[in-house]
RNA sequence: GCCCCUAUAGCUCAGGGGAUAGAGCGCCGCCCUCCGGAGGCGGAAGCCUAGGUUCGAAUCCUAGUAGGGGCACCA
């Protein structure tokens, strides 16, 4: 029994309560109740608060409430014992067939197991990355490509229909003076003051003019300045796509800047219709020569420019426009994932939205992610593109490896400030979690080989499932459900790893209280089969749960 | 000056208003005749301060204190 089945039998329980006249609920049952699973042994496998939350409208005092509940609880074939305790808890002792019946449940299911429709019909575009094309991914892209990646698998694991984009910024001043520090490295002039300095810059033009010697013909000037860039950046987008998907991030989407503008006279671009939008809404205002978004109107602290007294359009003019155009592409909702540099954006782009007539609440959301320190030998590593020093994404790849990598990043929450010690989680020793979740993996599927060469397979017996240890694994994995639903809605996928580390324990422990197959020549038995479904479900569950990270689940390590 | 994030064990961090606040590392001690010891068991050790809301606060609110980040007609 899982929890979300629990908080059904409660619920029905509770309207059985009410058509009795046992008691009244002016405010109407609830439609779900919360179940918790109890810190403190001794409090029953689950417990409810129920009684403590609805004793008020009931017109009674919680434990009378929950004495009422307790007894039509009981009357359930899947419920062993109902205790009243404290102020007025809950503790359910759930019946030992049903709990073991998970195990059976979850075999059934198979990769299926945990995913959900709780965000069915959902349109969601989650934006994440989105970084200039000028130079390598760094570690700050990193943890944003590992939880803009696992938010978009618990998402579409709770049935969300979920467009992954990563949006080009290749428009603007960078860009030219990204073209012109490779053409300057090009030929072994000094880079221009503001310029790229990175040794990357020197290797991109080799490599360029290696593959095009024609570009060194150019006649100096802009068009070759141009020629430069244009090259540089389809070098850069390129290698770009390639560490990412070496690092298991995919997406659906790369919506360039420019594709906003069209041509200088295009009246039909994105950028034309998004202001277009704006001001039929009535919050664009000329001042000083320029074109303000009137944000104040919904809460930033500061009108913007959209465009610029010289007449050139600013970034945000480019936002707006790709906010509008997502909307028209059909998205309810816009999800973009920045760093903590960027929470100034927060605001405008909420009224932004707000001005084009939509609900901030409900069609826009950022999120922000707080930045990564990374420490080598004591001394922190500054990440700068600018100052030439930066850990890049396939340099992290190379000495960490993917999945400890990845896994280091998702099992914190965005918004803590996350410091990584090198050494340390290049040690690749016991204190990196992702071994102790995947070593556990690499166990079950060692168990069901055994078996399988015994001629062994797992079978239902949920009955058998009676030991502490067992109880302890089948309601860690009847949690799975609930922790890929909470992780969705709070766009938290580290719960997922904090779970699979706890499960992962679950199971060491029950593998070390329970023999999982015949000793010697001892005969196998039900128990045994019953054993390997719970090994067979806790194998599964690992999986799924190391799959919704983008992990891999290694059969032997 | 204004805005955002953070403050939990010696260290790195979990903890969706619930009962006796958890995990890893480090420290002290214990467990291998047979499914992988990359494991398991036990011990010492903690919620920044002051108010408030609540039957109940690490969690929500207010004010402090400390640390990090940000406040362009930059991209």
């Amino acid at each position: 029994m899982t929890p979300e089945q629990l908080s059904a039998t409660i619920v029905d329980a509770l309207a059985a309560l009410v058509a009795d006249g046992a008691i009244t609920l002016p405010d109407g049952v609830p439609t779900r109740v919360t179940v918790e699973r109890p810190r403190q042994k001794g409090h029953g496998d689950y417990a409810t608060n129920v009684a403590l939350q609805l004793a008020k409208q009931a017109g009674t005092n919680p434990r009378a409430f929950a004495e009422l509940v307790a007894k039509k609880l009981t009357e359930s074939d899947a419920i062993a014992d109902v205790e009243v305790a404290g102020p007025g808890f809950l503790n359910i002792t759930v019946d030992a067939g049903a709990q073991g019946q998970v195990a059976t449940d979850i075999v059934a299911a198979g990769e299926s197991y945990g995913a959900s429709d709780a965000f069915a019909g959902e349109k969601i575009n989650l934006e994440f990355i989105s970084a200039n094309p000028t130079g390598p991914l760094h570690l700050g892209h990193t943890r944003w490509a590992v939880l803009g990646d696992a938010i978009g698998r618990v998402l579409e694991a709770s049935g969300a229909d979920v467009t992954r984009e990563f949006y080009i910024n290749d428009r603007g001043n960078q860009m030219n003076l990204f073209g012109a520090s490779v053409e300057a490295a090009a030929f072994d002039q000094p880079i221009p003051e503001n310029g790229y300095q990175g040794g990357y810059i020197l290797d991109l033009a080799r490599k360029l003019v290696a593959e095009d010697p024609g570009l060194l013909e150019l006649p100096e000037g802009p068009d070759r300045t141009v020629a430069f860039r244009e090259a540089a950046y389809g070098a850069q987008l390129a290698e770009q796509r390639e560490q990412l998907e070496l690092f298991q991030t995919h997406f659906d989407v790369w919506f360039s800047e420019r594709a906003l503008h069209g041509s200088d006279d295009d009246t039909e671009s994105s950028v034309v219709t998004g202001l277009q939008k704006l001001r039929d809404q009535g919050h664009l205002v000329d001042n000083d020569g320029a074109l303000w978004m009137r944000t104040t109107d919904f809460d930033d602290d500061k009108d913007r420019v959209l465009i610029k007294s010289n007449g050139d359009l600013t970034y945000f003019a480019s936002d707006t426009a790709y906010y509008v155009n997502k909307r028209e592409r059909g998205f309810d909702r816009c999800i973009y994932l920045l760093g903590a540099d960027h929470h100034g954006y927060v605001n405008r782009l909420r009224a932004m939205a707000a001005c084009t007539g939509d609900d901030p609440d409900r069609n826009i959301e950022v999120l922000i992610g707080q930045l990564v320190k990374i420490i080598k030998g004591g001394e922190e590593m500054r990440l700068s593109k600018r100052a030439g020093t930066m850990v890049t994404l396939d340099e992290l790849v190379e000495e960490i490896g993917v999945d400890a990598l990845r896994y280091s990043l998702a099992r914190y929450p965005a918004d803590s400030p996350l410091t990584l010690d090198v050494e340390q989680i290049t040690k690749a020793s016991s204190d990196n979690p992702v071994f102790y979740v995947q070593y556990a993996h690499a166990r079950t599927n060692a168990i069901l080989r055994n078996a399988a060469d015994l001629g062994l397979a797992p079978e239902s017996h949920p009955d058998l499932l009676v030991h502490e240890k067992e109880g302890e694994l089948l309601r860690a994995l009847a949690e799975f459900p609930r922790v890929i639903t909470a992780a969705a809605e709070l766009r938290e996928p580290h719960r997922i790893a904090r779970y699979l580390e706890a499960t992962a324990g679950s199971y060491h422990r029950f593998y070390d209280s329970c023999r999982v197959l015949p000793m010697g020549d001892e005969e196998p038995g039900d128990l045994h089969k019953a054993r390997l479904t719970l090994v067979q479900a806790t194998k599964t569950v690992l999986a799924n749960g190391l799959h919704l990270l983008g992990v891999s689940a290694p059969e032997r390590m």
